[in-house]
DNA sequence: CCAGCAAATGCAATCGATTGCGCTAATATA
DNA sequence: TATATTAGCGCAATCGATTGCATTTGCTGG
């Protein structure tokens, strides 16, 4: 239960008595070695079952492998997803991934990114959390050069590579539709202001209004913390003000369920009377009554595009490319919740 | 941009006049160094910003600070929330994460057993895989006297410390409350019986049953894939079969789901005609329409619990205990989809 | 005043793999 | 046949931190 048999290059070198040196050639397919040598190492090292040290060859050449991500709560299945998809794709190129969770917390995201810098990462893919107002906390990994993505919550205030969907097109798209089916009065759930996703959604929906002729009315516009208590409070506060609206369009699922639960407690009909649609595509959207329309956020593509990119820029490395941003196309789930014209 | 200054325990020792053995031990809070050296090292590490190198010591003492958790898939709440508990355990105790998925797929399972072997991980926590019906691929890390863990789906036939949820009696408590509510031709939705957890919940059900004087018919017991088609195939295998049920304990959210649907779309009254009970407590059984009964398992608690276990092992290194097995009380969450009688 | 001991630090090996440089022998070129 | 190449491999340093053992310094007690 305890025998610790350490196998090492040098044991299978003593084994067919070539030095560690040409062991490690010979594992790393160096071109100087012959054929021959290689097979016998091949071999000898499955033969005693030799697993490679990752730990000192990381540092060795400084490279860990490892791959840090960030994301405000892992239990979110959007993020998961996204996860999903680094994970998919980090793997598959021998990579691993670690994961921390800011929990929207700006100082437990200052202090994950000093301990994934301490744990040698060689990139970090991060979404920023909700009250990340300032961005010193990168200057080290961008100053060290280590390879840094933002995905999804995103900033401009840093030259750094990001992967977004289009939030402006998919929130114009949203309206449109609502306009399509006849609603007059939409109005629109949003998050503090500070957040790009939020202000390109609120640009999509106020752009679609104005493009359809319909003035904007910003006391249609209500804040929350976009949880579910949060949609159910700014629907109370949209009844209260009694501004008659016909339609939501939020910028969460989550608070657009509080909204649906509201309503219907007060008899509306959903979508007779009032339409709704969501941002997400959380998998209870599909299983609310009725099932709520919403904007697939393409998360595991977004997650596979993230990696590509830090692929992409440990390649050429040294060369420091332009900014790239890439904008995956989001994708309107139309359910029930907004089709009245049938 | 490429200014690699690297810093390291030599450049402090250096820059107060000390050798590097002693700026070790100051940075470990050796006994034998003088605190006034100490809080010269400490002053000098803070001053020209030195970070220790993870890597190099985890090479020299063999410890890599690093969990790794292998989950079927991370985007199901179930298993990002018992991620969730292990990270936050974790992390608050240095060490860190490193997730795989199986995707419930035995080869999948092996490699990234190997993979977290290679990357020379402290301990393993694993939930298994749904095919897996061959252990051999744990004995390298036991043998490699590497803690390991199981969670959620666990087998008995490995000697391997485990943590689950009580899914007897909460199966029981669920088939019992069905029963109070006056059902009395229950039907229950499981999985291939390979595994435990669906073993030990038909055994609850079927003990609740037989507690209440009601003959087990093996026939309201419908294997599926346990998602959501497969929860409408076994809903409608039971309503072909015309056996007359008036209640569903599922083994699973999502199969639940698809029985709710097939019900609501021939306009079955739930829960008037037709009493659902699920089991995981996912988010999305709050938000159909009646709200689903469920089982909550207590996710981040078993992550938490699991991670706990971990650094029980690795406390009283060396003396291995006996084979612990921790059992969380599950809560079962009482909604509209079981509460015919108010 | 000196042996004796403890406190504080230095020395050097070590963890396992990698790699620049050098050496040897074989093959090629003149 | 003598020299230039090149293939194939060994030597030894290195990555950064840790640690057993040795050494130095300072202090105590006789």
């Amino acid at each position: 239960m305890k025998k610790k048999e350490k196998i090492t290059i040098h044991d299978i070198a003593m084994e067919i008595g070539v030095t560690a040196s040409t062991v490690s050639r010979a594992l790393n397919n160096h071109p100087r070695i012959s054929p021959a040598t290689k097979k016998m190492v091949l071999e000898a090292a499955k033969a005693i079952n030799y697993k490679p040290n990752r730990i000192a060859a990381a540092l060795r050449h400084g490279k860990s492998k490892l791959i840090g991500i960030i994301v405000p709560t892992i239990n979110r299945n959007f993020f998961s997803s996204i996860v999903r998809g680094i994970e998919e794709y980090a793997n598959a190129r021998d990579y691993k991934v670690m994961i921390s969770q800011s929990y929207d917390d700006y100082r437990k995201e200052v202090e994950t990114i000093d301990a994934l810098l301490d744990a040698r990462v060689d990139g970090i893919m991060v979404s920023l959390g909700k009250n990340t107002h300032s961005y010193a906390h990168f200057d080290a990994v961008l100053q060290k050069g280590i390879p840094l993505v933002f995905f999804d919550r995103t900033t401009d205030e840093l030259t750094v590579n990001q992967v977004v969907i289009d939030d402006f097109a998919s929130a114009y798209q949203a309206t449109h539709h609502l306009l399509d089916q006849g609603y007059r009065h939409i109005a629109h759930f949003t998050s503090h202001m500070k957040i790009k996703i939020y202000l390109e959604r609120l640009r999509g929906y106020s752009q679609a209004l104005r493009d359809y002729g319909i003035p904007f009315d910003e006391r249609l516009v209500v804040e929350s913390n976009m949880q579910l208590d949060g949609g159910q409070e700014s629907t109370r506060f949209l009844l209260e003000q009694g501004l008659g609206f016909d339609a939501i369009f939020s910028a969460s699922d989550y608070a657009i369920v509080g909204a649906l639960q509201e309503l219907k407690k007060i008899q509306v009909k959903i979508p007779q009377e009032v339409g709704l649609i969501g941002f997400s595509n959380e998998p209870f959207t599909e299983f609310t009554e009725p099932a709520l329309s919403t904007v697939d956020q393409k998360a595991i593509a977004m997650g596979q595009t993230s990696a590509a990119l830090f692929f992409e820029m440990i390649a050429d490395d040294g060369k420091p490319k332009a900014m790239v941003k890439k904008t995956l196309d989001a994708n309107l789930i139309i359910r029930s919740s907004s089709s009245r014209i049938s």
